[in-house]
RNA sequence: GGGAGUUUAGCUCAGCUGGGAGAGCGCUUGCCUUACAAGCAAGAUGUCACAGGUUCGAGCCCUGUAAUUCCCACCA
């Protein structure tokens, strides 16, 4: 005996029960199955440092369904989840929690810090894959990894041994990004550009030797503090008698030289540009093709150092104020100009970053890059949608060198050595006995820590086992699918594409499918600053998982962003209610052990609905297999309620409630072969409640997400039975209109006569008449060929090469229904003409393919028709 | 400065390879019809931003324009 399901869906009861219990069964582990096909995800990593937010509920709810719909369809699917240390952050948040300690790092040992790293990750750092599993992620959480798991840990050090051996891992003195607040080199791609109000200052550098100025321009006058030349345009007539000359850099009292060089732009500014090596990039560049020396004016607080002169240990903004005013004394300062212009800040702390020149580990970038970019330029590697390939390439192309080496504790410490005697620099695995250089063993570690993208860029192989040779990563290897946001293409894709293929030499994917940024319901970004974000934790607890992951894929097309609005949660919610409710009207009905009907012994709406069924499933997989997860499960929803519910089950009711009647269990079967059809399809979107109504229909413990997944058959096709259910629609709809208009209440029932001289339609309707009594609230059809006693009175309804009449004579308003009429005929009329003036066209006639023709031929016989049927009744009208 | 996206119903958005404009919400009208009022039925609403072009045929392809959003970028 089946147990009955609650009035409503109640996804609290549901959820975390079904989630205990295929976890307890193990149905998301994977073991390498060489019978199967594998199909594999690597869960981007979140941060142990992250909450669960909107993004990442959109992330792994498409990863989700995908990895179920594969799994359902016969794949050896993995999904492999994980998380990373990210080191900033995480960094950031121990010297937060010590701060409240009254601590600094300075006051505690590295060892000591990475303890408290290590606690803190073991306190918080699987937080955020137990939320993952409130949306009902079905990950293998047997193969849970984390970047700095000893494992991974070692595939860091051996990628950076291989890197380093091939010479594409340098250590050098290169002009870097650092962050005053974080006190760290960030990488080019850690710096956002964002426009800021600022001013352009003038400011007049005496000539050395004779009298006279020089004007620069620049927004950073503190930087002068570091100055080492002034530089003009070789082209530019102004200066050409000054080129060589010294200049007196105010507040130092330096002779710098005048120097000339293409960089600079005659037109822009004064033409005359300061120059400091040690604090910019162009003028880094200037200075090497010049050999100007490089001064370091700052320290790694942001403060001005002792190269600074008086102004050392001031902030750099500070000192800014001061020399402008300084200057400004000296009568040096010409004029300053306001104007915003963009400044690079650090992506995690907003702080402005500084270009300092420091000793760093540095990627190479050049050779890595362009296999990376000939894959996905031949086509081996998929952009999802193709948009970002562009972005994509862009960026590999104009790639710089990438520095990896970070002034941060937490994190994978780069193993290099150096031999505290001779000074000698070795990579290796572990540390070295002696020194291959002057033999004596006294090494110390480099201090710093790699960049955490160096880590998260091996994730799809290390998590596999490499560089071990393990059967998971033979098996699993290479992933099918990577699934991520569009703003994380550089950090992390490119680096893993060209990972992969130094490594493994192989794609680490093949799809790449980038989906867009959740945003509030006014299109701003949720940010902890404006306090619009929207836990997505309280939003389950609302509304339940399903709901949640139904809303974050309908209506969304790939890559792009979409709102959040708590009405489309309302409508979530609501169609569950209806699968839930449907469903609990088809269990209602099947009150005993359900019997196998044979296809031949269905009914024409069975059948009907079964070829439906049948269509969808090949339309849900082909848009699945092509990423197209909104247009599939928009698809499975307009067919469950609109064709199932609204439809089907309405026009099965009588033959249900009529315990004699020959066709019900034909009818009881297919409302149940449908169901279970239509639930397999929406389980990759909607888990939970698809479980639960399956386990209840099968009446067994067989889980849904193991059941095959529905495919497209033959032998489920009928056309035929389409086209005829399609005529009842019509008529059906037809009535209900009529009845709307002449305000019929349902409770008045009509008795219809259809009349048709067509013989199939006579037999469609003949054989179909217990639909009209609950569709359209009929008490009687009766079927002919013509119109004999058909009062002329009586209402009709007029469908292709049929009418329906009605003899609720007493409430047609004659006059209502003439106008009504002209107003059919007016349609239809522009309908033929529009037919007619395509088919006139000799020029559609002769090049427009066949089928199309034949379609708007075969629309305007239909069209014709229907206008006779019109004219004819008007005509009866009138007359009287 | 370079690049990309967006512009479709009142709102939020779909619309896959070109072949008679769609959904949800909202709105109007009528229904508590024994699965569901979180529902049922009927209905109204669009120069598919604009201007050209290609095509028998354009929301879709091409060119340009406008508005808007985003990404990249070392102009002092």
């Amino acid at each position: 005996m089946r147990k009955e399901l609650a009035k409503t869906y109640d996804p609290s009861i549901v959820e975390d029960r079904l989630y205990q219990l295929w976890l307890d069964k193990k149905y998301f582990h994977a073991e390498v199955d060489k019978s199967k096909e594998p199909f594999t995800i690597v869960m981007p990593p979140p941060n142990i440092t992250g909450q669960l937010h909107m993004g990442h509920a959109l992330d792994n709810t498409i990863q989700d369904i995908l990895t179920r719909y594969k799994r359902m369809d016969g794949y050896n699917a993995l999904w492999m989840p994980g998380t990373d240390h990210a080191s900033i952050s995480t960094e950031v948040k121990i010297v937060e929690k010590m701060a409240s300690e009254g601590l600094t790092k300075k006051d505690i040992t590295r060892e000591e810090f990475l303890e408290r790293a290590w606690a803190w990750k073991e306190e918080y750092g699987g937080i955020i894959l137990k939320q993952l599993r409130k949306l009902g992620s079905s990950c293998d959480w047997d193969r849970v990894r984390f970047t700095m798991d000893e494992g991974l840990s070692k595939a860091v050090v051996e990628v950076f041994m291989r890197l380093h051996e091939k010479g594409y891992i340098y250590r050098g003195e290169k002009l870097i990004n650092w962050c005053p607040k974080c006190k760290t080199t960030i990488s080019d791609a850690e710096v956002n550009h964002v426009d800021r109000e600022g001013h352009l200052w003038h400011i007049k550098y005496p000539l050395a030797d004779s009298d006279g100025f020089i004007t620069i321009a620049t927004t950073r006058p503190e930087t002068m503090l570091g100055d080492t030349a002034v530089a003009v345009n070789p082209e530019d007539e102004r200066y050409t008698d000054y080129i060589g000359k010294d200049l007196i850099l105010p507040l130092m009292d330096r002779r710098i030289p005048i120097i000339a060089d293409e960089y600079v732009d005659k037109e822009y500014g004064s033409g005359a540009v300061k120059i400091t090596p040690a604090h910019d990039p162009n003028d880094f560049e200037v200075g090497e093709r010049h050999n100007l020396p490089r001064i370091n004016i700052m320290n790694d607080d942001g403060t001005i150092n002792s190269a600074g002169g008086k102004f050392a240990g001031m902030d750099r903004y500070e000192a800014r104020k001061l020399i402008v005013e300084e200057l400004e004394q000296m009568g040096l300062l010409v004029k300053i100009e306001t104007l915003t212009h963009a400044v690079g800040v650090h992506e995690r702390c907003n702080t402005v970053i500084e270009p300092l020149i420091k000793k760093q580990w540095f990627v190479r970038m050049e050779e890595m890059a362009r296999p990376a970019i000939e894959e996905y330029k031949n086509g081996n590697l998929r952009i999802i949608p193709d948009r970002f390939g562009k972005v994509y390439l862009n960026w590999l192309e104009n790639i710089r060198d990438w520095c990896i080496s970070r002034q941060l504790w937490w994190g994978h410490r780069i193993p290099a050595y150096y031999c505290q005697d001779c000074g000698e620099t070795v990579v290796a695995r572990q540390m070295p006995e002696v020194c291959p250089k002057c033999g004596k063993s006294h090494f110390v570690q480099d201090e710093d820590t790699l960049d955490t993208w160096f880590s998260s860029a091996l994730w799809p192989f290390s998590t596999l086992g490499w560089p071990e040779k393990t059967p998971e990563l033979e098996h699993f290897y290479p992933t099918n699918v990577l699934v991520t946001a569009y703003d994380i293409i550089f950090f992390w894709v490119i680096r893993m594409v060209f990972s992969g293929l130094e490594q493994m030499g192989e794609l680490p994917f093949k799809d790449v499918l980038i989906h867009g940024l959740i945003r509030d319901s006014e299109g701003r970004k949720f940010s902890k600053s404006l306090g619009n974000g929207i836990d997505p934790l309280e939003v389950i607890n609302e509304y339940g998982a399903d709901p949640l992951r139904l809303m974050l894929i309908t209506g969304n097309a790939p890559g792009n962003d979409m709102r959040f609005y708590y009405t489309k949660m309302d409508a979530a919610r609501n169609f569950c209610n209806k699968l839930w409710n449907a469903s609990r009207f088809v269990l209602m009905n099947l009150d005993e052990e359900l019997k196998e009907v044979p296809l031949e012994e269905l009914t024409s709406a069975d059948k009907w609905i079964i070829s439906k069924v049948n269509t969808l499933a090949k339309e849900v997989s082909y848009n699945l297999d092509n990423y197209e997860l909104g247009i599939a499960v928009q698809k499975v929803y307009d067919f469950l309620w609109d064709e199932y519910c609204d439809w089907y089950i309405e026009m099965v009711k009588p033959r249900l409630y009529n315990k004699d009647d020959a066709t019900r269990d034909a009818a009881l079967y297919t409302l149940q072969v449908v169901l279970v059809n239509a639930l397999k399809m929406l389980h990759p979107f909607m888990p939970f409640i698809t479980e639960e109504i399956f386990t209840h229909i099968q009446d067994s413990e067989e889980t849904i997400m193991l059941s095959a997944w529905p495919h497209y058959r033959e032998d489920w096709d009928f056309a035929q039975n389409e086209a005829e259910i399609d005529v009842i629609k019509a008529a059906v709809k037809a009535i209900r209109n009529i009845r709307a208009e002449m305000n019929v209440v349902p409770s008045k029932k009509v008795s219809v006569t259809v009349v048709s001289e067509d013989e199939n339609i006579r037999n469609i309707f003949e054989s179909s008449d217990v639909f009209f009594k609950t569709l359209a609230f009929s008490n009687n059809v009766t079927v002919q060929s013509d119109k004999t006693g058909i009062a002329e009175d009586a209402i009709s309804v007029l469908i292709p090469n049929a009418a329906l009449y009605m003899p609720f004579a007493e409430l047609v308003d004659v006059e209502k229904e003439i106008a009504r009429l002209m107003k059919e005929k007016e349609k239809t009329l522009k309908e033929i003409e529009r037919v007619e003036k395509k088919l006139g066209n000799e020029a559609f006639v002769s090049k427009a393919p066949e089928k199309i023709i034949n379609a708007e031929r075969e629309k305007g016989e239909k069209y014709k028709a229907f206008l006779a049927q019109i004219e004819e009744r008007l005509s009866v009208l009138n007359s009287k």
